[in-house]
DNA sequence: ACCTGAACACCGTTCAAGT
DNA sequence: ACCTGAACACCGTTCAAGT
C-alpha cells in the first residue's frame, strides 16, 4: 500500500465559494462544536488543502463571526402582524430559537452583538415595534436593551446545556432539564426551597420572563 | 554570552499553589486577554515549568473556571440592609461590577453560571431576597433568572467593550461610549431615531433596566 | 514530593511554488 | 486565478527523569 486514501479527483477550480465554506463550518460546529472546529478540519470535510480557506476568510474568527451573523439572522421572517406585543414576543422568541439551534455557536453570538448586518435588521424590527407600540426613544432603546440581554443570557445559558448533552450523547439526544444543584443546596435554604422551579423547563421560564419584562413596559 | 537569561535560582520547593497560580494567571487575564494567556505565559511569568501546574489544576479550563468563580465571588461583603429592592439592586450592581473589572473573563463566567460554590452563595442571598419581598416561590425563581440574565448579558456586552479598548489602548484607558452605529444606520430608521440613546452611558442603561424588571415586580 | 524537559499531537497563518 | 504544501511559531498535555 502506498498511500491510505488516495486522493481521487483533484479538487476542480470553482469549488471554492463563502457560501460552501460556511455550509460545511457550520455542519462541523452543529457536530462537534466550535471546539472541534479548526481550519485543518474544515479542509479535510472539503478534501481541501486547509490554507486555500484564506481566499474566502482573513482569519479564522472572520469566519466564525460570519456564522454566528446567520445565526442571528435566522430562517424565518420577522413577524409583522399588527399587534406588536405579540409581534416582539415573536421576534425574541425567534432570536433564541435560532440560537438553541446552534447551541455551540451562542458564546460567539453574545461575543459580539449586535455588530453584523444581520443584527441590525433584527434591533430596527424590534425597535420599531417598540414605538409603535408607543414608547418615547429613551425607553423604547433601554427596553431593547434589557429584552435583548436577557434572551442572550438566556438562551446562552439553555445553549450551553444543550450543547453539553449533545457532546455526550450525540446530536439527536433528548435534552434533559437542568437540575445540578445536588448536595450543597441544603446549606443554602433558599435555593432549596425553589429548586423544583430552577429546574422547569427553560423555555416556559423564558416566555415568563418576557411577560415581566414587557408588563413592566406597560405593552 | 551562554545563555541569554540565566535563572538565577532555582525555584524553592514549596512555591506553587492554587493562591498563586490563580493570582499569577488573573495578572496575564486582565493584562492581556483570555486570548493571552496560556500555561506556557504562565510559567513564564512564575519562572516555573509550564507543566508544574499541572500538579495544582488538572486542566487549563479548571484553571479558567476557578478564575471565574472568584469573579463572581467579587470581594464585597453581600448586603443586608433589609430593603430587599435596594439589597437586589445593589447584589446584581455588585456582579455587574466584579466582571466589568476583569472584562475578558465575563464570557468565561457566562458559559457556566450558576455552577460554583461562589455563584451559589449569591443565587441564594439572591433568591432569598426575593422571597422576602413576598414573591411565592415559582415567582422568586422566575424573577431570579430574568436578574441573573440580564445582569449578565448586560455586562459581557459592555465588558465585550471595555476589553477591546484596553487591547488597543492599555489597562488604564478611558472607555469610551459604544456608537459604532455607522453609515448603514441610515437604511434602519428606527434605529437611527434612538442610535443616540442607544449610545449613552451603559451604567445608567443597566440600572434603568434594573428598574423595569424590579417593578414588574411590583418590588 | 515537587519540579523539569523532552516529546506528542495538535493549532493559525504565511508564502513561495505549482497548475 | 486558484489551490497546494512546506514551514514558522505557537498550543495543551503526558510521562519518564531528575533533585
Amino acid at each position: 500500500m502506498e498511500t491510505a486514501q488516495p486522493r481521487h479527483t483533484r479538487t476542480p477550480r470553482g469549488t471554492l465559494s463563502r457560501q460552501l465554506l460556511l455550509d460545511t463550518a457550520m455542519e462541523i460546529v452543529d457536530i462537534g462544536g466550535v471546539g472541534g472546529f479548526s481550519m485543518r478540519a474544515l479542509g479535510a470535510r472539503l478534501n481541501i488543502d486547509p490554507t486555500a480557506v484564506y481566499r474566502h476568510f482573513r482569519t479564522k474568527n472572520e469566519l466564525l463571526e460570519a456564522l454566528a451573523d446567520r445565526v442571528v439572522r435566522g430562517d424565518e421572517p420577522l413577524p409583522h402582524t399588527g399587534d406588536p406585543r405579540a409581534d416582539l414576543r415573536e421576534t425574541f422568541a425567534q432570536l433564541r430559537g435560532s440560537l438553541l439551534r446552534h447551541p455551540t455557536l451562542a458564546p460567539i453570538v453574545l461575543r459580539r452583538p449586535p455588530g453584523g448586518e444581520a443584527s441590525w435588521e433584527r434591533t430596527n424590527h424590534a425597535i420599531g415595534l417598540l414605538r409603535q407600540a408607543g414608547l418615547p426613544d429613551r425607553q423604547a432603546s433601554d427596553a431593547y436593551t434589557t429584552l435583548l440581554f436577557y434572551t442572550l443570557g438566556h438562551a446562552l445559558t439553555e445553549a450551553r446545556h444543550t450543547a453539553a448533552t449533545i457532546a455526550r450523547k450525540g446530536p439527536d439526544a433528548t435534552v434533559t432539564p437542568i437540575t445540578a444543584i445536588g448536595s450543597s443546596a441544603s446549606r443554602y435554604p433558599h435555593l432549596a426551597a425553589v429548586a423544583d422551579h430552577l429546574a422547569a423547563d427553560m423555555r416556559e421560564q423564558f416566555h415568563d420572563g418576557l411577560t415581566l419584562i414587557l408588563s413592566a413596559l406597560a405593552i
